[in-house]
DNA sequence: ACCTGAACACCGTTCAAGT
DNA sequence: ACCTGAACACCGTTCAAGT
């Protein structure tokens, strides 16, 4: 709420000249500059031009590339993960307090709480174009961020798991989503003239009797729908923790 | 077996100049050097200095850097990871024609050769520095990768799974263990002046009453067990799959 | 206080020319 | 055939100097 990410001084309205730069709108105009260029052209000098400015400037607010990526990636959890792990904070205390008139609340049972955090930490890395390569790149430690993992844990932890398997219940569910994206991303994203994944993969594998496995999965892998191996891999993780659950 | 990764012309020995360039030394050289310096710093240049060569020179054998970081990733797996699949496999057939006499072959049950290739592959990613991130920045197609791949969807096909599941099976283990080694790595790595990510957790989240559950899970996070990690992790995937199984 | 101008020390990549 | 030399079009970052 006080100042958190903005200790720097704000500029105060009206006196001296009105900055064209803030840390806020530099990572507004980035996170644009993102979806049209993609990160491997995202370079200081653009992203200056696109703020009017000169690429020096840039660094009064900002150290290095790599903190105005831990910005970006802060704010990609903030807007988009976030929101879905409040409202999830929200429902739980709501059906604590009530949970008799609320048989299906809207938040649901801790897996459908914990698919559904999975699910919004997928959607915030894919909202932006390599989303998920900027956010592995970095380790922001903002309020959006240590939200959504506070909430994450707190769900797991419902489930009825000790603090440290709660701990690291959490961790698969990131750590398979953000593998997951980074697949994702980089099966669509890839350059616009090479060979799409899925050719390549039938024309590694296609008629050869090396990799019977990988021929027999062809039409699965090469269909590329995302949405269903994420749904079944989640669902793997989940049915685990219901599993590990039961062991108590 | 026969010219896969070489259609370049093999050197004739003796004929001309003996190379000082060939696609397989440059590999070799690039992941020491890939040791040493890391990623960010492994460039064209300083490769081409520790092969006693100009830059321009390497684009005889790769079209571009990340043709290169690709046959890195290759080799990678071909070395690491693509040995457990092929001992795997070996195994997997003695036991299916002598599998009374061999009662727990060296190879065990699905689930735990399925654990062997995920700690394979893991163990692959983490024996270069940066290994994870060259693997997840590349899309091989080499017999290393292809190999691996093959293996660890037969295991899961083996478990019982039809073939659309067999293959997102594989791909959860693949993810997972993406983003885990991913997430590894970048906590050891780390610059050495910056200060380490368990530290910067605790002063995040150490005395904060808005991130209770992180705060109870923090001895857990700060410990930075990641094989423990690892093995929570991969028991959750594959608990889920022994769940799907019995399904059926 | 905020930004420019100009520089420093690099990059990946291309390609005529040498041997 | 294999590699050099030299260039092209960039990078991230720093910092004196201006306003």
């Amino acid at each position: 709420m006080m100042g958190r990410m903005s200790a720097t001084s704000t500029p105060r309205p009206g006196r001296g000249r009105p900055a064209r730069l803030d840390p806020e709108r530099t990572v507004t105009v980035a996170l644009d500059l993102l979806d049209e260029v993609g990160l491997d052209a995202l370079t200081m000098r653009r992203l200056a031009e696109a703020m009017g400015v000169r690429a020096g400037a840039l660094y009064r607010y900002f150290a290095t590339k790599h903190d105005l990526l831990t910005a970006m990636a802060e704010r990609i959890l903030a807007e988009h993960a976030l929101p879905a792990a409040e409202s999830m904070a929200s429902a739980t205390s709501a059906t604590s307090a009530d949970s008799a008139s609320v048989p299906e609340g809207p938040a649901g049972e801790w897996d459908e709480r914990a698919a559904a955090l999975a699910y919004a930490l997928r959607g915030a890395l894919l909202a932006h174009r390599d989303g998920a390569r900027v956010y592995a790149g970095t380790h922001s430690f903002g309020p959006g961020t240590l939200g959504f993992a506070d909430a994450l844990v707190g769900v797991v932890r419902e489930a009825g798991l000790d603090d440290p398997d709660a701990a690291r219940g959490a961790l698969a569910i990131v750590h398979f989503t953000l593998g997951h994206t980074l697949e994702e991303q980089a099966a669509r994203g890839g350059a616009p003239d090479a060979r799409t994944s899925p050719e390549r993969l039938r024309a590694a594998v296609g008629s050869d009797d090396r990799h019977p496995h990988l021929r027999a999965v062809l039409p699965t892998l090469a269909a590329a729908d995302f949405e269903a191996h994420f749904a079944f891999g989640l669902r793997l993780v989940l049915d685990g923790l219901r599993t590990h659950r039961r062991r108590l």
